[in-house]
DNA sequence: AACGAGGTCAACCGCGCTTAC
DNA sequence: GGTAAGCGCGGTTGACCTCGT
């Protein structure tokens, strides 16, 4: 079995990163671009896995990140897509440029699951019929989300209604190539 | 001003998929 | 085809912040 990276590399740094360790990986980043992440700790001259590298430049060092709260017309979408996809927050993050997937899933767990809950309480009538789409190229079969309850069930809304034809359709052809 | 409760968000953990050998 | 290593993802945690009392 895999060792994980904590084992093998019990010298390892953890917790915050301190704004020396944020500029190393910035500019090692934007001299070599984003390459090996195992390699880059060391690479770097940084004393943090590769895991932890990444994911620090992706949720919080990259340039192109939008910072600061969502917009209505983000919040919109993110329910839109999450009463397609369910809780793949990658796939979601990617139809919001800027954000990133632990800022999306955040903001879901702490505003939108609320929000909807709320919605719920207001429109107890659930609707049953929900769209899927092809089950492929996603890492967890569809069916397993009839065991979550979904944010068009908490809405009362259904996703035919909800999605626009276009997303849908741009939707459909992202998960199928 | 002090304290506790609840909220927020960066970071960690572990699993599964992909790729290289 | 089997195995190990790398990578990416989603779930969870915990430190810090804010607000109400």
């Amino acid at each position: 079995m895999r060792k994980p990276c904590r084992e093998k590399m019990t010298e390892m740094t953890k917790g915050a990163w301190s704004i020396e360790e944020d500029k190393k990986l910035i500019d090692y980043i934007q001299k070599h671009g984003e390459g090996c992440w195992n390699s880059l700790p060391k690479a770097a001259g940084l004393r943090r896995c590769g895991k932890s590298c990444r994911l620090r430049w992706i949720n919080y060092l990259r340039p192109d990140l939008k910072r600061g709260s969502f917009g209505e017309d983000e919040e919109d979408l993110i329910i839109r897509l999450h009463t397609l996809l369910g809780n793949r927050w990658s796939l979601i993050a990617g139809r919001l440029p800027g954000r990133t997937d632990n800022e999306i899933k955040n903001y879901w767990n702490s505003h939108l699951k609320k929000k909807l809950l709320n919605m719920s309480t207001l429109h107890p009538n659930k609707p049953r019929e929900i769209n899927r789409p092809p089950n492929n190229k996603l890492g967890k079969d569809f069916n397993d989300m009839d065991d979550e309850v979904s944010s068009a069930d908490y809405a009362g809304i259904g996703v035919s209604s909800c999605l626009g034809p276009e997303l849908n359709l741009d939707l459909t052809l992202s998960i199928i190539s």
